[in-house]
RNA sequence: AGGGGUAUAGCCAAACGGUAAGGCAACGGCCUCUGACGCCGUCAUCUCUUGGUUCGAAUCCAGGUACCCCUGCCA
C-alpha cells in the first residue's frame, strides 16, 4: 500500500530509449536482465533488475529474464530457483519470457559452423600457455597461431568431432579468426567453444562443447529480439566483438549494447567470489544472513522489496565509477517503513522498575497507537502494573547534560500510562545499577498531567509479568572500513567483529508474541524489526534489527 | 601510455551554447506523549586543469592531469 514517491529522474538509458521510440527506429523496447546461475543475486544486481525491468515497464515494453548458463562447471539449478525467486520477490514478472543462453546451444553450433565454412573460425590445437602466450601483451601484438590457416573442411570435421565428443577436456577450442593484432584484446582470435565433458543444470548431458558468453550473448540477445542489451561498464570492450559476430552472422535481429556503472556499496563487498567466501569459510551463517548484501539477505533482514526499487531509483545511473553510502539503503527503508509499520513497545537491555505508590496486585491497560501519525492503523491495548522494566540506556544516575530521560529526583512519562519521578536505586556490590525506584503521579493516567505541565521526556516500557521475552538480534555492517576492497588488502582483516550482537533477554509488549513473520514493527525509538523468518517461535520470538531510527541525541 | 572509459558539493546526480535541478549527508531552528516522523532555513559566483572559440561555455575545440576497465578454454 506504499506508494513510491521517489521522483523519476532523468538519465542517459532512459534518453537513449526516448529518442529510439520518437525517432521510429523502435516501436516497442525489448530488455533482458541476463545472470548467470553460478551464485546468489545481491543488491548489485538489484540495480540492473531494477534498471531492465523499470525501463520496459516505463516504456511499455517487456522485459525477459535469461539464464546466462554457458559455464556449467560453475552453474547449479539451486542458483537458478534464487534468482528467479528473488526477481520475483522484487517485484518484477518476465512472464512466459523466461530464457536460457543454452536453449540456443543448436543455433549458436550452427552459426559455428557457419564462420567455420566462411573461413572466420578455426581449431586451435595450441595449449591454454600456448594461446596465452601467442596472445602478445597490452602493449605488444599477438601473433596467429599455426593452426589459423587449416582448410575449412578439416575445421569442420575437428569441431564436429569436439561436438561428439572424441578430445578430452582442454585439448582443443574453436576460435574466430579475426585480428591477432588488434589493439583491443577480445578481437585477438577470442575462444568461441570450450570442451566440457560436464553435464549442464539446464540441458543436461546433451553437450560436450560450451559457447563462451561472447558467442552465445549476443546472439541470444538477437533471437530474443532484445532492443537494448544493457550491462556493466566491464563489457564496454567487448562491444566490437559483440557486434562482429552480429554482423557476420545471419542474426534476426541487431540489438545494441549499452554500459552503465556497476553498484558499489560502502562497508560490503559485493564480488560473487568474496560473498562465496564468506559463505564457505562460515564467516557468515549462509547466503540469507541478514548481514549479506544478497537479496536472499536483505530480505531476511527485513528490507521491503519497495525500499530497495527506490534505492534504485534514489542513486541514479552513470559511466563513472561511484560508492554509494550504505547510509543511503538504510534511508530508503526508514522512509518505506515509518509509512506503514505498526509501531510497539519492546525493551531490549532490561532495567527494573518497581513503583512503589502502585499497588502491588493492581495493573490495568492502556490504549496505545498502532501508528500515531495515521489513526486508520488502530491501536492496542498494553498492560501496565507495579513492576515494569525500562531501557537500561533511558536511565542515568548521574546524566549528562541534555539528559531527559529517567534520573533521580525528576520526572518522565511512561509512554501511554503515567508520569512518574525515579526517588532511588538498588545497587549490586559492584556499585552498578540494577533496579530503579519510582513514584508515580495518579493524576498523569494516560500520560497526560493533569495540571497541563510539560514532560520533556518519554520512555518505552513493559510490565514484567506480562511481558513476552524475547531474542533480539542486532545487525551492523559487517565491515569497519567503508572500502574493505581498497587497495587489493585482504577485504577480511576489515570484518566487523561486532557486525552481530545477540540479546537473549529481551522483554517485549504481549501482543508481539504471536507476530507474524512478514510484518516488519518499529519498536519505539529504536528501531524496524521483524521476526526471523527461520528462527522465530510462536510465543518466543527472535526478532532481527532491520535498521535502527535516527538518533539525535546517541549522536551527540 | 596499446585500446576503451570517466571527471559537476562529503556521497550520488541533473543540465544537450542562455547564466549550476534534485536526493542523501551535514548544520541551524520549529514541532513533538517516539531525542523518531514532520516542517522551515543554510549548504557549488561555480563544473579536474590550462588555454582557445563565442555576446554568452559544465556544455564546443586543443593540450595536460587523475582514476577505472581489458593480456580466462569466467561472465
Amino acid at each position: 500500500m506504499t506508494t513510491e514517491s521517489t521522483p523519476v529522474s532523468s538519465n542517459f538509458l532512459r534518453a537513449i530509449i526516448e529518442d529510439d521510440l520518437a525517432s521510429g527506429k523502435h516501436e516497442t523496447i525489448v530488455t533482458r536482465f541476463p545472470p548467470e546461475p553460478n551464485g546468489y543475486l545481491h543488491i548489485g544486481h538489484a540495480k540492473s533488475i531494477c534498471l531492465n525491468f523499470g525501463l520496459a515497464k516505463q516504456f511499455g515494453g517487456r522485459c525477459h529474464l535469461r539464464f546466462d548458463d554457458t559455464n556449467p562447471a560453475k552453474e547449479e539449478l539451486e542458483y537458478i530457483e534464487s534468482i528467479k525467486e528473488n526477481v520475483r520477490w522484487l517485484g518484477f514478472e518476465w512472464g512466459d519470457h523466461l530464457y536460457y543462453a543454452s536453449d540456443n546451444f543448436e543455433q549458436l553450433y550452427q552459426w559455428a559452423e557457419y564462420l567455420i565454412q566462411q573461413g572466420k573460425a578455426y581449431v586451435e590445437e595450441l595449449s591454454v600457455d600456448e594461446i596465452r602466450q601467442y596472445r602478445g601483451t597490452l602493449t605488444d601484438p599477438g601473433k596467429e597461431s599455426p593452426f589459423r590457416n587449416r582448410p575449412v573442411e578439416e575445421n569442420l570435421d575437428l569441431f564436429r568431432r569436439m561436438r561428439a565428443g572424441e578430445f578430452p577436456d582442454g585439448a582443443k577450442v574453436l576460435r574466430a579468426r579475426i585480428d591477432m593484432a588488434a589493439p583491443n584484446m577480445n578481437l585477438r582470435d577470442p575462444v568461441l567453444y570450450r570442451i566440457l565433458h560436464t553435464p549442464h543444470p539446464h540441458v543436461g548431458d546433451a553437450w560436450r562443447i560450451y559457447p563462451m558468453y561472447d558467442f552465445a550473448h549476443g546472439q541470444s540477445d538477437a533471437i530474443e529480439g532484445i532492443t537494448h542489451s544493457i550491462c556493466t561498464l566491464e563489457f564496454e570492450d567487448h562491444k566490437p566483438l559483440y557486434e562482429w559476430f552480429l554482423d557476420n552472422l545471419p542474426v534476426p535481429g541487431h540489438p545494441r549494447q549499452y554500459e552503465f556503472a556497476r553498484l558499489n556499496l560502502t562497508y560490503a563487498v559485493m564480488s560473487k567470489r568474496k560473498l562465496h567466501e564468506l559463505v564457505h569459510q562460515g564467516i557468515v551463517n549462509g547466503w540469507d544472513d541478514p548481514r549479506m548484501p544478497t537479496l536472499s539477505g536483505i530480505r531476511r533482514r527485513g528490507y521491503t522489496p519497495e525500499a530497495v526499487r527506490a534505492f534504485c531509483e534514489r542513486i541514479g545511473v552513470g559511466r563513472g565509477d561511484s560508492w554509494i553510502d550504505l547510509s543511503v539503503l538504510e534511508e530508503c527503508v526508514r522512509e518505506d517503513l515509518n509509512e506503514r509499520a505498526p509501531r510497539a513497545l519492546a525493551v531490549l537491555r532490561p532495567l527494573k522498575v518497581v513503583i512503589d505508590n502502585y499497588p502491588v496486585d493492581q495493573a490495568e491497560e492502556f490504549e496505545a497507537s498502532n501508528h500515531p501519525q495515521q489513526p486508520e492503523m488502530g491501536s492496542r491495548m498494553i498492560t501496565f502494573s507495579r513492576e515494569l522494566y525500562i531501557e537500561q540506556d533511558d536511565f542515568a544516575e548521574n546524566p549528562p547534560k541534555g539528559f531527559f530521560r529517567m534520573t533521580p529526583g525528576s520526572e518522565v512519562r511512561l509512554r501511554y500510562a503515567y508520569i512518574v519521578r525515579c526517588t532511588g536505586v538498588v545497587k549490586d556490590e559492584y556499585g552498578s545499577v540494577i533496579e530503579v525506584h519510582c513514584e508515580y503521579d495518579p493524576a498523569s493516567r494516560g500520560g497526560s498531567a493533569a495540571d497541563g505541565r510539560k514532560i520533556k521526556g518519554t520512555i518505552h516500557w513493559v510490565s514484567a509479568a506480562h511481558a513476552c521475552d524475547a531474542e533480539i538480534r542486532l545487525f551492523d555492517r559487517l565491515f569497519t572500513d567503508p572500502n574493505p576492497d581498497r587497495g587489493g588488502a585482504d577485504y577480511k582483516q576489515f570484518l566487523n567483529p561486532d557486525s552481530v550482537e545477540i540479546l537473549t533477554t529481551a522483554k517485549l509488549e504481549a501482543s508481539l508474541a504471536l507476530a507474524d513473520a512478514e510484518t516488519r514493527f518499529q519498536f519505539e525509538r529504536q528501531g524496524y524489526f521483524r521476526p526471523d523468518t527461520q528462527d522465530s517461535l510462536p510465543g518466543r520470538p527472535v526478532f532481527n534489527r532491520i535498521v535502527t531510527l535516527k538518533d539525535a541525541w546517541n549522536k551527540k
